[in-house]
DNA sequence: TGATTAAATAACAATATCGTTATAAAGTAA
DNA sequence: TTACTTTATAACGATATTGTTATTTAATCA
């Protein structure tokens, strides 16, 4: 994943409700009537905060009949640590800063 | 890590210049002054943005004379990732839940 | 059809975030 | 001391985030 993308990751998963309701979602499949009881904020908060985690794909929507179950992208999370356990290799970017001089001798 | 503290963690990587700073640092420490050329952003701004890394313990600074050597935290930033592949539980929760009856019943 | 339920979206307010410029603080050196 | 360099902090504006209530959309059922 790049880097770019990492960090937006990285940012949807940065929020209490949104990394609890992703806990929540580890242990099983959950229909949006079920995520709001536990926790203490509207309905509506709940569904945007659904919408961040489907907006970079860490979760699934499923609708069956009047209900939508939600349910973790394993492989998405997994990716996201596996990216931060392997960031990119910035040496020759670097390189590229001290050849140009850009980079300040601090003895 | 509990989740209210690896939430904050992930929220402090979740944001494009900062990532890049670990990037960067995962290669070597680097001063200020070397950091600040390498984005297109104030030296001000640079400096809060290792501050909330440095809030969050990902980064360690060390001053030398004139200037301040940043380094990663690498064991911080394993600990993110091993939190985020072992999230808390939350079956426990899910059936106190379902005992005081404040889940539905989505068929 | 019309009523009901579940979930998403709209509109808005309070707060947080991230950038800027100006300034302060800390260290070096003439 | 005074001047200079490096980094942090202060003050502020623009934008993003997160919550709310009201409404819309989608599906079910009498």
């Amino acid at each position: 994943m790049n880097i770019e993308k990492l960090a937006e990751t990285l940012k949807v998963l940065g929020d209490p409700t949104r990394l609890q309701i992703v806990a929540m979602l580890n242990i099983r499949d959950l229909c949006v009537c079920e995520l709001v009881p536990m926790f203490s904020i509207s309905q509506p908060a709940i569904s945007r905060h659904l919408s961040r985690l489907r907006s970079v794909e860490l979760v699934k929507e499923t609708r069956k009949g009047m209900w939508v179950y939600y349910s973790l992208n394993r492989q998405k999370l997994e990716e996201v640590g596996f990216s931060l356990s392997h960031l990119p290799d910035m040496t020759e970017r670097l390189n590229e800063l001290r050849v140009k001089g850009a980079l300040p001798e601090c003895k």
